[in-house]
DNA sequence: AGGGCCTGGGCAAAATATGTCCCGCAATGC
DNA sequence: GCATTGCGGGACATATTTTGCCCAGGCCCT
């Protein structure tokens, strides 16, 4: 890599290119097939700069135009998958990983570059990145623990499906949250089995139950085994959320949602609320992962991105050092300088 | 390096930038202090892009222009040398390296891009590595034979002097050949010893003597003490020459030029004469290096560039697989066309 | 059947690169 | 000590490229 500062040094006109054939190649592998307007809108680049990096990209047989559109070609995803170290390094991913992993005095940490709340690529991404991390996390025998949200379904989603199968079970960490179907848990769970060729257990608890009716749910020996599970679950892909977001989601009353806030309330996950220090405010109703639990696992990766779940993840940080936190760019920044104005 | 491959696929412009900015810096830093005008001759650029290149090169903090012209910096002179590498793979010079090799079936190539004859910098850079080299191979004990002419004259011009000495002791490895000073073995010899902190024999046989005079001249102590050094040399340095170049060089009779010629001599080194093949054609009459003793030597390091030395430095590999070869590009590629050519 | 989006071509206007020449200055050679 | 040479930097008309925009013709999807 440090032939890519001496070109800093030398030809320094490279950077923008490889840094806009990059992102239009990778727009284009979003998207195809797509026109060389649309793109420009996409990309906020002039229709004609598009078309001239386009021709060129065509020429060096990265990308296809047919009638349609244009679309990227095997080559070109070598091409690009090569490139992503590189605009990486251009964009100072590496070294943001190493400040935000000692800020944050957890065990890993991976950025992508870009916002996942303005581009979809970047949740894609990250999604990508989370898989192979997942890939490499998971031994066999593993009991794994996941959660909803958008992100989680991204996961899911980017999940590119293993060859050798792996002997571990999939199980929602909590009960009933969500209402998107693709979003919940339970898919989730259920995708990310059948993509590693594993097996998954379901868990259907509806939300907001009084007691008694909790009680009486409980005594379904399915719903028995999968606490079971979850009792002895030794690994956990969760999503962190906003307190206040994830509170409106699940269409808390008004009053508990001012009550969060008031005591401070950033951070969600896995159904229970905390403050920016990772004290615990408040866990919603329901059967599933206990925060004691939590903080006793070993193989924890946790997914957020977008700038504004930064005080959520610096608290959620705080619970388990052995966490593995995927995130992007912007979540990154805005943490450090959350915690650099805060000493 | 791999990255650089890259870069020639999604940005190919970076290698003309490259390859003109590492161009102006080599000749500033060979030739300061120099002005634009002058640079542009050199290097036959338009005054105006060598003016340009060369404000962005300040920019860059890489050279200082004053009113005599223009210097190169620490930093430019690192940079400088971070650059070969990078230049000679654009060159496509490693690959060459390793095809010669093989086509010579000798122990290791140096191939410098460019061309020694037209440019006194690329002579310079083989003189440089050559110099590298010769650290590298010298062992303490060796006892290091030498000859003349003008490339091992650049060795021992750029030879960088060394802190920690070798017990070694340099030696001319033929008798008499050369006029001029700076281009005769005894004061090559004498320079190299000196940068080393090694000692070094003088050998002083006049050219041309007849049998009696020679042998007369041999009774001399120090002279016999110089020729059992030679019978115990156990490496040598030694230049390449063209058999017609040398033989002029002499002032050998027309007669016996005519006569090489005709024999089909195409190389000299240490004061023989060899066709293409590398059969013997004739010696120089003077005392030193045999060839029997040429051909057992472990140790052989040869210097010779210029595409009109390619028969020569052909014919002399076939003598010794031992050999190291430092050469330029334009050699190179002469003597691959020519046994190309020759199958 | 029609609206939308696609490519490739064309073209004038704007911006940049290019090729030259000049000037004042300091070092160098005679 | 004086003329000459070679230097950087400024200037500028001209050539070349880049840019921004629009159009025609065609396929796709609704």
């Amino acid at each position: 890599m440090e032939i890519l500062s001496l070109i800093e040094l030398i030809a320094p006109e490279t950077i923008n290119l490889l840094e806009t054939r990059y992102i239009i190649l990778r727009t284009i592998f979003y998207n195809q097939p797509i026109g060389r307007r649309s793109l420009s809108d996409i990309l906020g680049f002039k229709e004609r700069a598009v078309r001239d990096q386009v021709n060129f990209l065509r020429n060096q047989g990265l990308l296809k135009i047919d009638i349609m559109g244009m679309y990227i070609t095997d080559e070109g995803i070598k091409t690009l998958e090569s490139l992503h170290p590189v605009y990486n390094h251009i964009k100072g991913i590496p070294e943001l990983e190493v400040k935000l992993k000692k800020l944050l005095k957890i065990k890993e940490v991976y950025i992508l570059p870009g916002n996942s709340r303005d581009s979809g690529m970047v949740l894609r991404d990250m999604g990508k990145i989370t898989s192979k991390i997942i890939k490499n996390t998971i031994k066999n025998g593993d009991i794994v623990g996941i959660t909803g949200g958008s992100t989680m379904a991204a996961v899911a989603e980017e999940f590119i499906p293993d060859k050798n199968k792996r002997d571990v079970i999939f199980i929602p960490a909590r009960g009933g949250l969500g209402r998107n179907v693709e979003t919940q848990a339970n898919s989730i769970a259920a995708t990310l089995a059948k993509k590693l060729g594993a097996t998954y257990r379901l868990l259907f608890v509806p939300d907001g139950l009084e007691k008694e009716a909790l009680e009486y749910i409980l005594k379904n020996e399915d719903i028995k085994e999968s606490l079971n599970l979850i009792d002895n679950m030794n690994v956990l892909i969760f999503g962190i959320g906003r307190a206040d977001t994830m509170a409106e989601r699940r269409n808390l009353p008004e009053a508990r949602v001012r009550e969060l806030i008031k005591n401070g309330a950033v951070a969600e996950a896995f159904g229970h609320y905390f403050d920016i220090k990772g004290n615990e405010i408040w866990e919603y109703k329901t059967v599933g992962l206990s925060l004691n639990k939590f903080k006793s696992l070993k193989k924890v990766i946790a997914v957020a991105g977008g700038e504004e779940k930064a005080e959520a993840i610096i608290s959620i940080s705080t619970l388990n050092e052995n966490m593995i936190l995927i995130t992007d760019e912007s979540a990154a920044r805005k943490i450090i300088e959350i915690v650099d104005n805060a000493t």
